[in-house]
RNA sequence: GGAGAGGUGGCAGAGUCCGGCCGAAUGCACCGCACUCGAAAUGCGGCGCCCGACUUGCUCGGGCCGGGGGUUCGAAUCCCUCCCUCUCCGCCA
């Protein structure tokens, strides 16, 4: 969330970039909030004070054993003006918090201006894309006729948007999975297995809740959320403490599944692998000075993109434009793969930077050696990366005339040395 | 699920029975200074977080002892409730 001191001192920069995002939300309330906030905060801090020194003269008189009920009784009113004066400031902040909690991260000024996602602008590309002396397949002809994958099992055991990975569908996932997590540990992340249920205050950390509600399963007997990415448990594991700044940066990764609702996305990506309420992901995660941000995200990005270069599958780099930027990130690369049997890219992996938006949530802190106080670092994360959509995009990058789908080269030590499923 | 014990500053650990002089002893860690060629050891001093005020100061005030609520003039300390940890029993992958 947003720094309330900041917002309060700079308000049109917090509405030009609501603007920026398309957002709206009475920022001049939480202003005029905050000052009555402080308002109440000076007169109760009177009463307080009177209190104090109140209590410690009956303390002493109580010893000399001196009557004390016409002084008692006067600080009762006392009291009871204190109590409701902190009702009042509760409430108040309540309100602030309630708003606050709502409004999305400041955007750098590196992010291009853009309503939607079809005005993100070009980094980079890689690889060439393969010709085909056929006409490419989409993956869900090709995974359901080698039956890797079977849709229909997986509406019938769950529903919509679930499948069932089956023989070598399953064994190649698993590869995808392994291999991402041993180069990724060549540069250095620690490896985390999470819990895939949180608690509520871990999902506001990160910024699905209050928001996204509606995006997350809930199992409400119990107040906890399935993630819908690693990101959640990965940058909460240091919530509410306080960190050492030479112990930074911090580098962690997971394979975990993710869990979205996809609410709002009915009737879009119905077909195959692209949208499944439950995939597999790889996820990087980094907590960071805020002086080596850039530096690490570039690296992060780096990290992303190598696994896609080893697989050979060609791809694109975007800047998302500040319409589609996400709530709780200030600047986002989006990984996009190319699909030659849809004949377009599709987002692989996303990353972001975050600035102290999270960690502000989360209670994330750190301290320098010789300063005082404490500092939000800033944390990154991205997909290191989407297996499922790994998965698709080697059928369709891989496949053959005949429907049968070739390894990539260092994907083979991981399956048996297998060359081809047919 | 049942019974019990416990959650205090970066860590360890007193204080809780008998409410006030406790934001909190002591030790460790850490940071200055002294000693030293340097280090260790020793000695001295410092050492939490958040909020508010203005005369922005080595200032003043308020709050914080797992979270929330209550009793009281006053709560780390008493009561209620929730969460978490540990031990034992039961059940179970």
């Amino acid at each position: 969330m947003l720094d309330l001191k900041f917002l309060v001192s700079n308000p049109h920069e917090v509405k030009d970039n609501l603007a920026r995002r398309g957002e709206e939300i009475d920022i001049d309330s939480i202003i005029e909030l905050n000052q009555k906030r402080k308002d109440f905060i000076k007169e109760v801090e009177v009463l307080k004070n009177k209190r104090n020194e109140v209590s410690k003269k009956i303390g002493e008189l109580k010893r000399q054993n001196k009557d004390i009920s016409e002084i008692t009784k006067e600080m009762k009113t006392v009291s009871n003006k204190i109590s409701e004066y902190d009702s009042e400031i509760k409430m108040i902040e309540e309100d602030i918090n309630g708003i606050l909690i709502r409004i999305p991260n400041m955007l750098l000024p590196e992010v291009p201006d853009g309503k939607d996602e079809s005005e993100n602008i070009l980094s980079h590309e890689w690889g060439n894309r393969r010709e085909f002396d056929f006409d490419p397949k989409p993956h869900w002809e090709l995974a359901e006729k080698l039956n890797l994958v079977d849709f229909n099992r997986g509406a019938k055991i769950a529903g919509s948007r679930f499948s069932v990975y089956i023989g070598a569908g399953a064994k190649l996932e698993r590869a995808l999975i392994n291999f991402m997590l041993d180069k990724h540990s060549e540069n250095g992340y620690t490896e985390v297995i999470p819990p895939l249920l949180v608690n509520s205050a871990t999902m506001t950390g990160t910024g699905q809740l209050p928001k996204f509600e509606d995006d997350l399963f809930k199992c409400e007997r119990d107040g906890l959320y399935l993630i819908p990415t690693a990101e959640v448990p990965l940058t909460n594991i240091y919530a509410g403490e306080i960190l050492q700044g030479e112990n930074l940066p911090l580098k962690f990764m997971a394979y975990t599944p993710c869990f979205r609702r996809e609410a709002g996305a009915h009737g879009q990506d119905t077909r195959g692998l692209i949208r499944q309420h439950q995939f597999n992901k790889v996820e990087l995660v980094k907590i960071v000075t805020p002086e080596t941000a850039w530096e690490e995200l570039k690296k992060l990005l780096e990290d992303a993109e190598d696994i896609l270069r080893q697989l050979c599958i060609p791809y694109r780099v975007v800047k998302l434009c500040s319409g589609d930027v996400g709530f709780s990130a200030a600047f986002t690369f989006d990984i996009e793969v190319w699909l030659p049997g849809q004949k377009c890219y599709r987002e692989i992996s996303s990353c972001s930077i975050f600035t102290d938006f999270q960690s502000r949530r989360a209670g994330i802190r750190y301290k320098v050696k010789g300063k005082k106080g404490t500092e939000y670092p800033y944390t990154l994360n991205g997909s290191g990366l989407a297996v499922g959509r790994t998965f698709l995009a080697i059928l369709e990058n891989y496949q053959n005339q005949d429907g049968s789908i070739v390894i990539p080269e260092v994907l083979r030590p991981y399956m048996n040395n297998v060359e081809v499923i047919s």
